[in-house]
Parts: structure tokens; C-alpha cells; sequence
DNA sequence: TATTTTATACACATGTTATTCACAATTATT
DNA sequence: AATAATTGTGAATAACATGTGTATAAAATA
């Protein structure tokens, strides 16, 4: 959860600042580019893990970028979310979509984006091994969780909660980590507000999953 | 997916600039030629997914472009779409015995224009599979619903909202991709207008295909 | 233009999810 | 063992998202 690189390209100086200070104020590594070339070069000397890409930029778009990356087999594994002018149209975008990556609308609310980008990391490191852990598969694209093969739709606080506990088994989540990843920096809610919802995950998928650590927080054991 | 590379052939500047303009403001990559022969050269060397080929041309006319480039099998995935004036013949060209894939007539609203594109090259992705998910099958061609072999007519909003969702079963779609892919970016609509498209198809499919993923959006399932 | 169909708006019903809170239960500390 | 700190629990309520009936607008069609 921690080697999440990620590549901020824009031709508009304000917006790679902001995104760069919130997705590193977030946790996250990030580096800039201001084009297309340069993107393309940094792709192979900083190896990102997830590309933040403008679509509309002078010289070569965002589209075309994008496929270059894609074209190299290389790059399979490097996420590629646009990030798109309300003005623009999707339909080629949302079509991408479908082979995996995905999009952001400008104007970007940095919340937003942290929560989508931790999603897209989320289902990237669950793509391939698609791991079983103590029973429990999470499936990020159909927003389901599998207990014992059996879908069980959760709420969003309940998914995402879980989300974060499974994605890494045995490690212990503080309070305040869960609290920063689930509901956000800014939000407060009361003390008992995490508990509660730990206790429906554990109505729903059985006591023996989510172990309380007293006075640090919870772990997700396998 | 996403390389939507669109060849404007047309001996009139003003039309060629206002397709190109609006193409490209539309996200497509787009190049032009001004006759038949450039046409055909623009095709080895640009590799187009779509041409948009005026009929009436001096020289060689659309129809003999379109044979031509039909005639090398290498083509036989690059989608011919005619543009023919209001005052033309259509009768070869409704047949699209030279190979043409569709038509639009002029004059020509962008709007309509591309939204025909999108969905030439939507069933150009789909053209091989035709999958029937779940007893529902969709003829884009037709621009009709298949259930359970039976024809359903959609109207255009629904059936572009279905058939988004269809497009990738399973998955969940956020509402705002929802409303980016079928309304586009610069409509704004109520925050109860998916849900009504929404009731009104599970009315003529039923209720069992779209389910309601709270806080987040919609899926097909399959 | 008149008529029908389709799309959207909107207020409100409904149902779900999130949160709070008081207090019980548990665990840790001395 | 008594006390303090922390977490679990049931129930109430707030906050929110979605469904629905109906009205209206917009677009298509005759």
C-alpha cells in the first residue's frame, strides 16, 4: 500500500501544484510532467504506478499519450486516469474506461480524486491475484464483496472500510488512519462512529474476520 | 478501444473545417483529404478507424473511394459512413452495396453527426461478440433491444443508458460516468433524471437486470 | 400546426445508511 | 480489587440516496 507512485500530468502550472500538495499530503509519492513528451519520458525514468493525465493539452493529447503508454506491453500495469474539462466530450473516454482505467472531472475536488485514485490502486492491486484472503474476495469493479463465493452487497463506509483492512491482512489500522482513509481528513465524527460500523461488517461476514487491537485500532487477519 | 481516428473527405473547405472542428471538439482525432485519391493515400499512411466520405465529389466520387478502400481486405474494418446531400439519390447508397457502413445527410448538425459516430464505432466494438447477457440482447444496428428474442423499441436516451450498462456487465457505473457517456459533459440535469430513465427501463426489461448500487451508481447484471 | 412521444423536473415517499449516545462489557493499570 | 480507559451494543435519530407520481417541457411526428 505504500510504493504508489504517481505521475501528475498538466500544461496548467496551478493544477499540478494543487494535486501535487494534495496527493502528497495524502501519502502518496508524486511526480510532474508538463506534456505529452515529457510524460513519455518519465514514464520509463520515474515508472509510475498510476498516471494522472490531462486530456486537453497542446501538442500531443492526452489520448494519444495514453495509447503510446499502452502500446508498450511494458506499461501494462501502469493505471491511467484522465482527468477531463467538464467541457469535454467522453465518449471515446468512458470507452477506455471500460478497458480498465478511468477518469476524473475537472474541477477537481482533491477529496475526490484521493478517494477515486485510492480505489483505482485498490482494484490494481487486486487485478491479478484476485487474492481469497480467509474467505473474504473483494471485487472492486462490481463493488462486492465475495464471502465464500457468495456476493454480499455492502454500504460504501462498510466496503471501504473493509477495503482498507483487507488490503493489508494482519497490519494493524489506527483509529486515526482509518479515520483519515475512510472518512477523510476534515470530517469529524464521533469516537464510536469506526466500532459501529466494524461491528455490521462483523454481523455480516461472520465475528472471526476483523480483530480489535484495544487501544490501537483493528487488523483484518487471514 | 480509444485510437477513434476519423478521416473527413469532402472537396468543400467550410464543410471540411466545421467537421474537423467539431469532431475534434468532440474528442476524436481527425485528419482530412479533398478528393478521392487523397483519400486513398490518407488510408495507408493515417490508418483511419472511420472515414466520413462525401459522395459528390469532382474525380473520383464516394462510391468509387469506398469500393476501392473496400476492395483490400486490409480495410474491411474501417467503417465508411457517407455524406450525401439532401437532394442525392440515396437508392445505391441506402443499399451500401459499395460497402459503406452508413450515411448522413447534409446538411449536416454536429450533433446528430456525432452522436451517429458513436454509435458506429460502439458497434464496431461490439460488432464480433453480439453477446446476449442475461436475455437481453442489443442490436445497435437496428438500434433496438432484444428480450428474450423479442424486439423492444427503446427510445434514444434509454437505450443509450442501457446499452452503456450493458456494455460492461456487471461492472458499476458510477452516476456521473452515467451522466458524462449518455447526457455529455455541458448538459446539466436534475439529480432525479437517471433514476427515471432507470425506472422506465426496468419497466419494459424488468426488474431483475439493473441493480441499484447505493452511493454509487448502477450495474447490469448478468 | 396539432398530436404524440420522449425527456426532464420536482416534490415527496420510502428505504437505507451513517451517526450519535447512553450505558454495558471488557481490558488494562495501579 | 478498584479504577480508569477502551470498546461493544441497542436503540434512536439524522442524513442521505433513491424510487415514484405527476406535471411540464422539449422533441419528434403526423
Amino acid at each position: 500500500m505504500s510504493k504508489n507512485k504517481i505521475l501528475i500530468v498538466d500544461d496548467d502550472d496551478d493544477i499540478r501544484h494543487l494535486l501535487k500538495y494534495n496527493l502528497e499530503k495524502s501519502g502518496f509519492i508524486t511526480n510532474v510532467a508538463e506534456n505529452g513528451l515529457e510524460c513519455l519520458e518519465m514514464v520509463k525514468s520515474y515508472n509510475p504506478d498510476l498516471i494522472l493525465l490531462d486530456v486537453m493539452m497542446p501538442g500531443m493529447d492526452g489520448i494519444e499519450v495514453c495509447e503510446r503508454i499502452k502500446s508498450d506491453p511494458q506499461n501494462k500495469n501502469i493505471f491511467i486516469c484522465f482527468l477531463t474539462a467538464r467541457s469535454e466530450d467522453y465518449s471515446q473516454i468512458a470507452g477506455l474506461e471500460a478497458g480498465g482505467d478511468d477518469y476524473v472531472s475537472k474541477p477537481i475536488k482533491p477529496k475526490v480524486l484521493v478517494s477515486r485514485i485510492n480505489a483505482i490502486l485498490r482494484r490494481k492491486s487486486n487485478e491479478e491475484p484476485k487474492e481469497v484472503k480467509n474467505g473474504i474476495q473483494i471485487n472492486y469493479e462490481k463493488y462486492v464483496v465475495l464471502k465464500n463465493g457468495e456476493e454480499v452487497q455492502l454500504p460504501k463506509k462498510e466496503f471501504e472500510l473493509l477495503s482498507l483492512l483487507h488490503s493489508k491482512p494482519n497490519f494493524v489500522f489506527r483509529r486515526e488512519q482509518i479515520l483519515n482513509h475512510v472518512w477523510g481528513t476534515d470530517i469529524v465524527v464521533g469516537d464510536r462512529t469506526i466500532d459501529v460500523h466494524i461491528r455490521k461488517l462483523r454481523e455480516k461476514l461472520g465475528d472471526h474476520h476483523i480483530v480489535t487491537v484495544k487501544g490501537i485500532g483493528y487488523k483484518y487477519i487471514t
